[in-house]
DNA sequence: CTGAAAGCGCTTACAG
DNA sequence: CTGAAAGCGCTTACAG
């Protein structure tokens, strides 16, 4: 699924028993000679009817693809790169510990890499020498190309990875100069969960953020604030509930919502996450939702429909984001023109509406 | 955090801007050669300094590394690979899909090869030609070995694994031969939840099934259905719901039971994951959990204790069965010794028990 | 302890 | 369309 030449040389056909089993049984050690030697043609000849197949003889390059299958040859991974000077292969960043958000973004990202024949490198990103790792990991060799999918990574960092060459694309973290970033429109989906809560009547709210400086956590409080404000609400007015996008904050602030003395009646959180935190928090205490309060997540897990109440949120495409992102890359590293109009779409998340959001209390 | 060798040239040094920048800013090329040259020392010298330090001279091998650092080099790593026939990779199969269980399992397993100094391929397991692939990609030098978490491989392809000598580790997978598995002792976690659903009160039972034919689901099975059997239960007086480990049979589950004459009042399933899907259905059809029917899952993902009620559950060690793999798997392919007792650890699951579970209703 | 040299298995101009 | 040959960037016996 993720090694491209796999498509020319493997698949269905060399399961079989017969001289496979031998071949490989020994060890894996077939190589483009011994291939050769059987096809009665150069290596050179080998190698090009698996890399190049138009460049030979038709009548040639099928004995060789069938000398291939009969013997189960596979090309040696280190060799091809080392001499082609390219990997096929795809530096996934990623936070060091999955989340169902990130899952579903790798889905969608190795289904497009794999039918790119790109093979995918994951890379956890841990506290700190991130972009350096990157950059040195590019630089060594071991892919062609990264794809930055934690917004986390320091806006400093992301300029010296934009600076230093390497073929990169962003999902929803803003990247400088010209490099491609799929992005989402959190405004636009955040003014939609405010206008959502603005519809059943609340006039008191509060927001659950991201971790400081993120991206996203900043046009999902854009969109949300200014449609509230449209409504006479000042963002002043707001309560922040400080955030990191994981469960564990939402359930502090959970903690920190039940001790206000004017609580507000609807609380829209940056993650889904944190909204499961939360929910968890303010019901434990006994209080409803949404009869006391209504909650509104962002993201779009699996696991919002399995929450009691059903989790109003934004669901994000997850998948085609990934698919997006990895798409670019690829068309970045194999150098085809990318216009200007295409660096930077903009897919959209739309509202849907669970059973946390309700209308506002009498009060 | 998976390029082994990344510890021994980079790290916090090689943040700074100086001679750094500027190297790896004309596209990382900085060979060998050139550290040689500007250490005044052959780059057999630099290679050995770089892989075999205390066979260099001290002050040589301090002046090589400084240099290396000033310069910013890394290794090639297809250049290394392909000459030293190893390429300090390990290929880890999951299924297709990753799942919040296999999440946390994976973190184990990057944590533990990092520190090994061994980096990870990821390999989704698709329908067909998984071992196949597995096998292909080792003996193609992409991989030094093979974890195997993903226990839907069938077992003949294992099979043929163990007998192509590729390194390879299972976790909750038989695997033929002697190759390590790292096991949970499934049948007394599945008697400790037999034993809790016993001590409620309840007499009538039902099982939620993994996929035909699974190992861990056999396991499970037994454990459950021999405990019940003590108490004068027979195995065929428990209802058996068939479902495959996701989401979406646990409805299905939960719809068959809503429609069954004679319910039972506990239900055991296999996977955490539908016995949220199994709670959801019960629930959305006004049944009370546990004041209708208890409940009990498997694996103990988060996302247990964020249902309503809390899950009870059995609790797998997710991170440590991968870290066990891991450095079983490292072991195996260095040549060290592995003793026969060491071959099939057996790590414990434990009963947590949540709001699901309660005493049988009086009927 | 160090260096010169071979060679890992391929791909790719360069001829023909 | 095909082949001979160079060479990708390293590591590793082999000498010294």
């Amino acid at each position: 699924m993720f090694w491209g030449a796999a498509k020319v040389t493997v698949d269905k056909t060399s399961t079989g028993k017969g001289g496979v089993a031998t071949a490989v049984g020994r060890g894996g050690a077939v190589h483009i000679a011994d291939v050769a030697a059987h096809a009665g043609v150069s290596i050179a000849t080998v190698s090009r009817a698996l890399t190049n197949p138009d460049r030979v003889n038709p009548a040639t390059r099928a004995r060789v693809l069938e000398v291939v299958r009969a013997l189960g040859y596979m090309p040696n991974v280190s060799a091809r790169s080392l001499r082609a000077a390219r990997t096929r292969t795809v530096l996934v960043m990623l936070p060091s510990f999955l989340t169902p958000f990130f899952t579903v973004l790798l889905k969608g990202v190795d289904d497009a890499l794999s039918e790119l024949g790109y093979g995918l490198l994951m890379g956890s990103v841990h506290e700190h020498d991130q972009a350096v790792r990157l950059v040195d990991m590019t630089a060594a060799g071991q892919a062609d190309g990264v794809l930055l999918l934690d917004g986390r990574i320091p806006r400093g960092s992301a300029r010296s990875l934009a600076e230093l060459h390497v073929p990169i694309v962003g999902v929803s973290v803003p990247l400088p100069g010209d490099a491609p970033v799929v992005l989402v429109r959190e405004r636009q989906a955040a003014a939609a969960a405010a206008a959502h809560l603005l519809a059943l009547g609340h006039r008191r709210f509060g927001y659950i953020t991201g971790p400081a400086g993120n991206h996203v956590d900043a046009e999902r409080w854009a969109g949300y604030a200014a449609t509230l404000a449209e409504a006479g609400i000042a963002p002043a007015a707001i309560h922040r509930f400080p955030g990191d996008f994981r469960v564990e904050t939402g359930r502090a602030a959970g903690r920190r919502y039940l001790a206000l003395p004017d609580r507000p009646s609807a609380i829209f959180a940056a993650s889904d996450m944190m909204a499961i935190g939360f929910l968890k928090e303010v019901r434990g205490a006994g209080l409803a939702v949404p009869g006391d309060v209504s909650l509104v997540g962002y993201d779009g897990i699996e696991f919002a429909d399995y929450c009691e109440p059903v989790l109003t949120t934004i669901r994000q495409p997850r998948e085609a984001m990934g698919r997006a992102a990895a798409t670019l890359l690829v068309r970045l590293i194999e150098g085809q023109p990318i216009a200007p109009e295409e660096r930077r779409p903009e897919l959209a998340a739309e509202l849907r509406i669970g059973g946390s959001s309700g209308p506002a209390p009498a009060s």
